[in-house]
DNA sequence: TGCTCCTATTTTAACGCTAAAATCGCGACG
DNA sequence: CGTCGCGATTTTAGCGTTAAAATAGGAGCA
């Protein structure tokens, strides 16, 4: 590896020299200058980010941490990105391990000292995991969980985005509205937030809930939401719509019920939550709860920026407003 | 920040005994343990891997480079995150910037040097661009482009890939198929391998080829697609078939197809190419080229692996072989 | 008692960089 | 002609860690 007294011998003056031509930190005379960028030309040399950074104290780096680089995550992603780059800062992606014995591994705190800040996705983490990570480094919390409180965080409104889609479907003449992929836990958490959420749309419309039509999956896939649904339809229980947890067990629906040649949205109504992109292009389209992936984003960057420069102050708990896009796969969507 | 010196003074050692304890290097008395155990314990020590890195000469972490981080990369990137986790070593994921002129930026070789190997995936940089990068890390390119012939580099079989897909539409009794989001550029690339495959499949079958069935689309989106078929559909060019130079686009295809009621696979067949996870779910499934995600991200971990190893050697240019799956979207497929 | 040989621990030095202080060289000025 | 001033350049020191060499402190043996 080419390092700065490299160049410096090469260019008969010392390292500092080097270091302020590259940065003009300090001035430096015109041939003196020339010479160095010659030598760092034909070494080819470039600086050892690694050597800076611990010298400096800091990476000019914020980690994001999600539990898989896919589908909901990449695009969030894609929107925190730019606004990270916008304050000057790198961003980079980490993944947690899929299987939860390694999660607090790979969010090893040390690992964390490696970045300015830490956008960390709390899905899949349970609160007990992220109690034992103690650290001074600015931390974001991002997720539908309960989290410690003295951590920042920012959610989305769960309970309310399930209530504007669940009762949409009523005020369109369903009936028996499916809650697939909700939990009926007790617990806050993202299954049993948007239960209650369609619990809610129908408490208010008078409608009774039935427990039968809260129907869990076992994992958060396409494949097993169809599978599910599936078996749903096989044993004869009557449904007239489907609020699903997120579009991508939206997904799993929209080919189950492709299956058995239900219609959507004239034979059962549906409605997913995220936005993803490819809900828009889903024939009929996918009526769905947007998750407002900017705002998040930007309120958590911005908590984010505020903390690492400096600010103190109790932990904030961001509730991102949501709002409903209503699409063909309901009644009454284009 | 807690130090490995602040421990040290704690527990009444020097730093070298806390690095033993920690690193099990040296054997270490049980009573000097279990004090500097105590105080790594109560300052909540944590190593701070910079200086460990800088020290070792090595991250022990590779980077993925990728043009964005959903859809075909974040899959990519779920596949190849437990090869490299298998070696021991870290995976993060770093975004070039969407607009051309930062792409190098992005890609500046002093990054490179904050990890061990590099996997950079070419998608949209030029090989001018690629040429400027010299540097002694491994570097494994990923991608559909020609790339100077000195770096390793794994692609598709793109060429067999659409001629497959075309072919088996012609078989199954399309005559006039679009090759949407494909070009008639000479250039070694994506969009035009897969053209050349969809020709192919046209002079074995002895059919003609026509040009004006090659439809370029201005952005890579399931948007642009939906829009420049629709406008394909109202210009009144008859068509039976579309081949869909990606998965994203075949979504904004089956759009557009819907938006006209015109019925896959009666009307029109459809087939793309990456085989997303969507393509599954959206009815009628959509036949697709299975790119092998699996077996590029084999490949190439293996490779960058070899070369983090001090392999020498000639640079690989490995074609991973494709494959088709047939789906509702063409005729036969279930 | 004196000496060797281990084992436990410490000292030294370096990874590559840069902030701050120190030094050098030279023209200007009293 | 000595010295002050100032820009250009170098020296010093340290970021936090660890490999390698050095040292201290006993146990074992003649």
């Amino acid at each position: 590896m080419v390092t700065m007294s490299d160049v410096a011998r090469e260019a008969g003056v010392s390292v500092m020299t080097v270091s302020n031509v590259l940065n003009e930190r300090l001035p430096v005379g015109a041939p003196t200058r020339a010479r160095v960028l010659a030598a760092v030309e034909s070494l080819g040399y470039e600086v050892n980010l690694t050597a800076r950074h611990l010298r400096a104290g800091r990476t000019d780096t914020v980690a994001l941490i999600v539990p898989s680089f896919h589908d909901y995550f990449g695009e969030v992603a894609d929107e925190i990105a730019p606004l990270v780059e916008a304050h000057g800062r790198h961003l980079v992606l980490e993944r947690t391990s899929a299987s939860p014995e390694h999660e607090l591994e790979a969010v090893s705190v040390a690992r964390l000292q490696l970045y300015d800040g830490v956008l960390l996705s709390v899905a899949g983490m349970d609160p007990e995991q992220l109690g034992r990570v103690r650290t001074s480094k600015p931390i974001v919390l991002l997720g539908e969980r309960d989290v410690p409180p003295h951590f920042d965080h920012v959610r989305l409104a769960n309970e309310e985005g399930a209530r504007l889609a669940t009762a949409h479907m009523i005020e369109r003449g369903s009936r028996r509205i499916l809650a697939l992929g909700c939990t009926l836990d007790r617990a806050h958490m993202m299954t049993s937030d948007r239960r209650a959420g369609w619990e809610s749309a129908h408490r208010e419309a008078g409608l009774p809930v039935d427990e039968r039509y809260v129907v869990p999956i076992a994992t958060y896939s396409s494949h097993t939401a169809r599978t599910t649904l599936l078996d749903v339809i096989d044993s004869g229980l009557p449904f007239d719509g489907i609020f699903a947890a997120t579009d991508v067990i939206a997904l799993g629906a929209v080919a189950a019920l492709a299956d058995r040649g239900l219609r959507v949205p004239d034979d059962v109504q549906l409605a997913g939550f995220d936005n993803l992109e490819v809900s828009s292009f889903v024939p009929p389209g996918i009526t769905s709860v947007d998750p407002n992936h900017r705002g998040v984003a930007q309120h958590a960057v911005g908590l984010l920026h505020r903390r690492m420069a400096g600010a103190v102050g109790p932990a904030e708990h961001v509730v991102a407003p949501v709002s409903l896009v209503v699409r063909g796969s309901t009644r009454g969507g284009r």
